[in-house]
DNA sequence: CTCAGTGCAAACGATTTGCAGGGCC
DNA sequence: GGCCCTGCAAATCGTTTGCACTGAG
């Protein structure tokens, strides 16, 4: 895991919101964490939830996905991965695959931005959804 | 401009919220639509720019962005087009390169779901910003 | 004339914040 | 002992919705 750094402080609520995010590949809403954690630690309060993980997404210790939907989500893979979203039930799910060669430099000849990084956001309907609709 | 179907009226709120947006290429928010339509529209309310952009994005007249930060922005373009978001100011600008060849195809490969679209969404420093950090 | 659409204001859901107390270093 | 951090509750922000009225067709 990596290290927090200056005067921040490992209290009990950062690490057991660091392992269980850790424990799952459900890229869970903020609320889901919560109740996660509250499994663990009942007086937790929900503040404090969303303090961490802005906190700990700024340290790049887990992620924060900007991937639509009305909730923002966290990922405690912080490994290079893309995701789809199944637009019928909202699911989140990692996609492994090779990062596009040369994408963000044929992105940078066409703006004057100084890129930073990109994502590839899929959207889909997943295999628990497909037999209806 | 494409059609409206069905009972659905045009309206001058309907007709001005789409003028407008086609007349910018900044993918404005719900409340800068907003106050674009007012200065024709001094009546207008928010609720229904709301529910007139919810409801075009759904007919495919214009498109609803999922680009992260906190409100939704909406983009009268409705051509096949990435973007990249300064991560400063949250400015929001177009992108126009190839979209990488069998992208779709290598994530359908790797997950069980039916892919139906994809989007990939730079971050960076916009040239407005750079000279500052 | 009818019904989809509107303005307005209240409701809502996700997230943020102020504050007083608590506990790590 | 100082200061970071917490729990709690109230506040905020974007968005949605109920309702009575309006205007397009």
């Amino acid at each position: 895991m990596k290290e927090l750094d200056d005067n921040m402080r490992l209290t009990s609520q950062r690490q057991v919101i660091i392992e269980e995010l850790e424990k799952v590949k459900s890229h869970p809403t903020a609320n889901e964490i919560y109740d996660m954690v509250r499994k663990r630690l009942p007086r937790i309060g929900l503040g404090t939830v969303y303090r961490n993980l802005e906190l700990l997404a700024g340290k790049g210790i887990i992620k924060k996905l900007e991937v639509g939907g009305e909730q923002k989500r966290f990922d405690g893979d912080t490994s290079p991965h893309y995701h789809i979203r199944c637009v019928e039930c909202g699911r989140v799910e990692d996609i492994f695959i090779e990062r596009p060669k040369g994408l963000e430099k044929s992105a940078a000849s066409c703006c004057s931005y100084k890129i930073l990084d990109h994502h590839v956001q899929f959207s889909g309907i997943c295999s628990h959804c497909l037999p209806d609709a």
